[in-house]
DNA sequence: TATGTCACG
DNA sequence: GACGTACGTGACATAG
């Protein structure tokens, strides 16, 4: 017998499929492959959420089939206009269905009918049973079937997804009876259903409430006056036509009945293979997770992980024994476990290794929960491997070494070998790819998730240190971490060799910079935190002194820091015009727009200022001297080497790369960064190092020129496109070719320039206009650079880093321009990027034998220094020399130095 | 966790 | 004709 409780559900999964489609949030996702899935994504999710709410024992999915229906031989104009279905949603079906089908679930596409008569069969055949039925659409027209046991539900409608017998009356003003009636009145255009010409929803209640029914208005067809009555009696002899294509057939032959269409137990072999396939990475975890053992039966052997092989070394001759085997070994895979994520703090717990064979170890250190086996003395140890772990000849791979070498830098380990790091391997190979973590790397590449750090460790507060992990199962948890490494590696490294620049790039920028990463962050910075509390507080005051002028404005107490009270203040109690919204249609109180409002009105400068200040104080005064080191009294920051797509590096904890410097308030905040006794702070940075690359890669002679003269290049620009003499450019002009600068960098659009110089669209687009009529070549290679693009799919740097640009060929015209605007952008942003790297490799190379020079940050086009006041000059002279001489290009690329007590005056 | 805002190159 | 638009990041506060 079914179970009574959960109702019958019916889920119409063609009307999911088109409302899935057309869900802009879903048109972006694509597989590796270019392949669109957010069709897929969104049929399936809906049908999880749906099991997942109900747990039906009796379901189905139906979905039309191909070609043509019943209603066709009606009326051959039947669904006449529909164009024809996209390609990349006709690609989606079939996934669709072996998902459906996997998942257990009973798919019914039936020829010759709709998947809407399908379900009206069923609903009624069900109905007949007293079982409680609910029609999973989208479809309005649905509505015709629900009665006191029929129910639609639509899932992706959040505000009222149930619609029963009274919500009908509400939503469509007539009854579930008169739904047929209501249909033929009004037509439908999508369908080519012809209606009365003009009835529309009102028109059609109206009458259906007057006459009860189609027959009734039909009778009284005459009594209705004016040109709507003209139509629909003019409308008369297709009605019934109208009535009988809109009517949803309750009478199908089908082969099953309701009570057979119960859940089978999904496939779990079959569901990983599609959702492998779609890349549906959350989807894959918990089938792996649930089918464990079910599918590593199936899976391919060599490929497999094989936990079972791992061994934990606690012997001697244990150790001796792998000892030997990573000595006479080529390369092996490293990994190390300790107390914490943060290098300044990590305490060294264990090591793993992994061998091209498949082999793999886990040595435990320093596990010291209760009960926790002897281990090997980590100091002998330590002594023992030294030189293996800091041996060139013995290559390593990790994934993200530059942790490791971090922490056994602490040991006095100096890491050699550093031959590949799979998470940049990732990142060479396609930096557009969101995250490049070893479960992500693992998943996708490997088709295997890995034991998570959270499931050994759990989580939230009283999650373990690694120490704190019993060896059962952190052995298998590090082994696992070291095996990985060594089969992503195989991979990515095979896929990386076949594409030459990525490969140059990996091999001459990116791994060579890992140690020297790892040093900058090391040696850290000097800050003055007693200088950045006394700012907190003088902005403190300032603050509060705001605040209470702000109220008297407002004529109440408010929260200055809340964007949503501060819309309410401004644009509901004073009425101030809304200039712009946020995209959540929401009137924005963003910067520019305060700016605007300030010329007018008193608050919106104060909440400015308040702005302004708060964002010092809570960022950068208040929270810097907490990011003190205690032990070295320095800030540490971690720089990423994996995350900006053009090849930047970038800067957590804290963020160096975003210190005040526009503003003269937040600029004092640099007098904070100083340099210890008996030494200065020394910044170098590349001058207009962007443009450089744009007038190498254009080749356009007006900037070579410019360059090449060592001129002024923005005066340059606006001689140029204001048609002055270079001596007569004005301040303004300046600033405003300036801005045509950086525009073109960006790939200026006429808005964004209009935007930020302030004035029309028109007079922004004739600068343009003038801009690459003097400077053809420049135009000339951003066209040249979109084709590109267009052609290829990605662009590349000078070095030959790739960005790829899946949204290059979008049909959404606003993706597709962006995509545009960040091909012509990586080019430059990459190739700065790239140089100032081999800079830093260079410039490392030399302080080999400098100790009294600290390279301490990287600010993007900028290198700071710590610098022993006796080798100031030397360091001067040299450092920006090697970072000029990096590159060749076709203008001149200069670095300028500055020298001071700290950072501000540095500059 | 998402959103809005703002700090930098 | 309307739409919505400069490129790349990270951190913070607020609010659900």
């Amino acid at each position: 017998m079914s179970k009574q409780q959960t109702p019958f559900i019916l889920v119409d999964g063609s009307s999911y499929l088109f409302r899935a489609y057309h869900v802009p949030q879903l048109q972006r996702m694509t597989n590796s492959e270019g392949m669109m899935t957010g069709a897929v994504f969104g049929v399936i999710n809906m049908l999880k959420s749906l099991i997942k709410e109900y747990d039906p024992s009796h379901m189905a999915v139906i979905f039309d089939a191909k070609g043509k229906t019943f209603r066709n031989d009606l009326y051959p104009e039947y669904k006449a206009n529909r164009p024809p279905m996209p390609e990349d949603l006709r690609q989606q079906i079939k996934p669709i269905h072996e998902i459906v089908k996997a998942m257990g679930l009973p798919l019914l596409v039936i020829e010759g009918v709709e998947a809407d008569d399908v379900i009206g069969t069923l609903a009624k055949q069900a109905c007949a049973e007293g079982r409680e039925t609910l029609i999973s659409t989208g479809d309005k027209d649905m509505a015709q079937l629900v009665s006191q046991h029929v129910t639609l539900i639509n899932t992706m409608d959040k505000n009222n997804p149930i619609t029963d017998y009274d919500r009908v009356i509400e939503k469509f003003g007539v009854k579930p009876e008169q739904i047929i009636d209501y249909l033929a009145l009004v037509g439908d255009k999508v369908d080519n259903i012809p209606g009365v010409n003009k009835c529309g929803p009102k028109t059609a209640v109206k009458w259906l409430n007057e006459y009860g029914s189609l027959e009734g208005v039909m009778e009284n067809a005459d009594k209705v006056g004016g040109k709507i009555g003209e139509n629909l009696r003019e409308a008369l002899p297709q009605l019934p036509l109208s009535y009988e294509l809109a009517t949803i057939k309750l009478d199908c032959d089908l082969e099953y009945k309701p009570e057979d269409l119960t859940l089978n137990e999904p496939d779990l072999v079959e569901l990983k293979e599609l959702y492998g396939e779609m890349e549906f990475r959350r989807w894959l975890t918990e089938v792996l997770k649930e089918g464990g053992e079910e599918i590593s039966e199936e899976e391919d052997q060599e490929s497999a992980i094989d936990r079972s092989k791992y061994e934990t070394i606690l012997e001697q001759k244990d150790f001796d024994k792998w000892m030997e085997k990573l000595g006479k070994a080529d390369l092996f895979a490293f990994d190390t476990e300790t107390t914490s994520l943060n290098y300044m703090e990590a305490q060294l717990v264990g090591m793993s290794f992994a061998l091209e064979n498949g082999e793999a170890a886990y040595l435990p250190l320093a596990h010291s929960y209760m009960g926790a086996p002897k281990q090997l003395d980590r100091d002998e140890v330590l002594k023992t491997m030294k030189p293996l772990l800091e041996s060139d000849e013995v290559k390593k791979v990790g994934q993200n070494l530059k942790y490791d070498m971090s922490v056994l830098a602490r040991y006095d380990i100096k890491l050699g070998g550093v031959e590949y790091d799979t998470m940049l391997e990732s990142y060479c190979l396609n930096s557009v790819a969101s995250r490049h973590d070893m479960d992500s790397l693992a998943l996708k590449h490997l088709n295997h998730a890995n034991i998570k750090f959270e499931e050994i460790a759990g989580k939230g507060k009283n999650q373990l240190t690694f120490d704190q992990i019993e060896l059962e199962k952190a052995a298998p948890y590090a082994a696992e971490d070291a095996d990985i490494t060594m089969k992503l590696h195989q991979k990515l490294w095979d896929e990386l060799k076949k594409e030459e620049g990525p490969t140059q790039v990996f091999q001459h920028i990116e791994m060579p910079l890992v140690p020297i990463l790892s040093k900058v962050e090391r040696n850290g910075v000097l800050v003055d935190g007693k200088l950045l509390l006394d700012k907190s507080q003088q902005f403190e005051k300032r603050l509060k002194e705001i605040e209470s002028e702000a109220f008297d404005l407002a004529g109440k107490e408010f929260n200055l820091g809340s964007p949503k009270q501060l819309q309410a203040i401004l644009f509901e109690e004073l009425e101030l015009p809304v200039i712009k919204k946020t995209p959540k249609g929401q009137p924005s109180t963003a910067e520019e727009v305060l700016q605007e409002l300030a010329l007018d009105y008193p608050l919106p400068k104060m909440i400015l200022e308040h702005r302004s200040l708060s964002k010092l104080k809570s960022t950068y005064t208040d929270k810097l001297p907490q990011m003190i080191n205690p032990e070295t009294k320095r800030v540490h920051t971690s720089y990423h080497q994996a995350i900006a797509a053009t090849g930047r590096l970038s800067s957590t904890e804290p963020n160096l790369q975003n210190i005040p410097i526009r503003s003269a308030e937040g600029r004092s905040i640099r007098t904070a960064f100083i340099a210890s006794e008996g030494c200065k702070i020394m910044a170098a940075d590349y001058s207009q190092i962007e443009l450089r690359i744009m007038a190498h890669l254009s080749q356009d002679k007006g900037l070579l020129k410019a360059f090449e003269e060592g001129l002024d290049v923005h005066a340059a620009t606006a001689a140029e496109v204001f048609d002055v003499a270079l001596e007569e450019v004005s301040d303004n002009q300046r600033r405003d070719a300036k801005a045509i600068n950086f525009g073109l960098i960006y790939g200026m659009s006429a808005f964004g320039l209009a935007k930020q110089i302030g004035t029309d669209r028109n007079t922004a687009q004739d600068y343009i206009n003038t801009y690459f009529a003097r400077y053809p070549g420049v135009e000339a290679y951003m066209d040249n650079t979109r084709e590109k693009a267009a052609d290829k799919g990605y662009v590349e740097t000078l070095y030959g880093r790739r960005l790829y640009l899946p949204e290059i060929h979008s049909k959404n015209g606003m993706r597709r321009k962006a995509a545009e605007r960040t091909a012509i952008n990586a080019p430059m942003q990459g190739s700065a990027a790239d140089i100032i790297k081999l800079a830093m490799i260079e410039v490392d190379q030399w302080l080999q034998d400098q100790p009294g020079i600290k390279m301490i940050m990287q600010v993007h086009d900028e290198l700071v220094f710590e610098v022993e006041e006796k080798y100031l000059d030397e360091a001067k002279e040299k450092v920006p020399e090697l970072m000029a001489g990096v590159a060749e290009l076709s203008v001149p690329l200069i670095a300028e130095v500055g020298v001071g007590d700290n950072w501000e005056e540095a500059h």
